[in-house]
DNA sequence: TCGTTAAGCAACCTCCAGGTTGCAGATTAC
DNA sequence: GTAATCTGCAACCTGGAGGTTGCTTAACGA
């Protein structure tokens, strides 16, 4: 690999941390689980059925608004969240990349002993 | 889907928050960058060329082999860490898992928009 | 054998993520 | 017009993540 492929890479990293940061948390990965299987949904709709306050809620939809896995429109008095799918497909190519990484690495090792 | 399905769902996700947890932080997916683009290395050899301690490697490279995306044997007076490509796999399962629910809903919506 | 190098352990510090409460401003329903 | 509902903002609290320093033990090399 170039020099240049791999700077290019660690570039992508550094935008990947704070996307798995987004999902690595319990509440958080359950709204995306709400989200992505249906319509927009209020805040108030989102903190039914939650032990978390409503404000505690607001600041994780945040959160997943800013790593850019939700979206929200302002209609009428409340606030729609939406799930939007691009991060997770970002995130699915750089895991791809890892995996290929590591399965190109194993085949430089296995050539390496039958050498 | 029937309510079975979403709590085994629903149970994964528990699973999966840790482990996005662990490679939600620049040090830690540079980390795994260079473990899975070869052999085993060293908390010293991984500690060179970064800004922090070896004690801070040190313990992000706990973190990372309490999630399973690394492990580490000991050989002689040094600590070898290795990459481990599974959790890998399931966390890219259940990405695609989150897309599918995702592309169902639209075309539910599509469907009954079309009504 | 002795110096050097690798690692583990423990104490400590700082800061912010995650959560709460309280209040004020819009918007909707009646 | 008034009450109920949805949200935003700000202050505040607390635990743990991320980092450091200092010391000790184990293994290797000359």
């Amino acid at each position: 690999m170039s020099r240049r492929t791999r700077s290019r890479i660690a570039l992508k990293r550094r935008a990947r941390a704070p996307l798995f940061a987004a999902l690595g948390d319990d509440t958080r990965l359950s709204l995306v689980a709400k989200l992505c299987r249906g319509k927009p949904r209020s805040i108030s709709q989102l903190t039914r059925g939650s032990k978390l306050t409503r404000q505690a809620i607001t600041k994780h939809l945040r959160v997943l608004e800013s790593a850019g896995v939700v979206r929200s429109v302002r209609s009428g008095r409340e606030s729609l969240f939406e799930f939007h799918p691009e991060p997770i497909g970002e995130l699915k190519k750089y895991l791809d990349l890892v995996s290929e990484q590591w399965d190109q690495a194993l085949s430089r090792l296995k050539s390496f002993v039958e050498r």
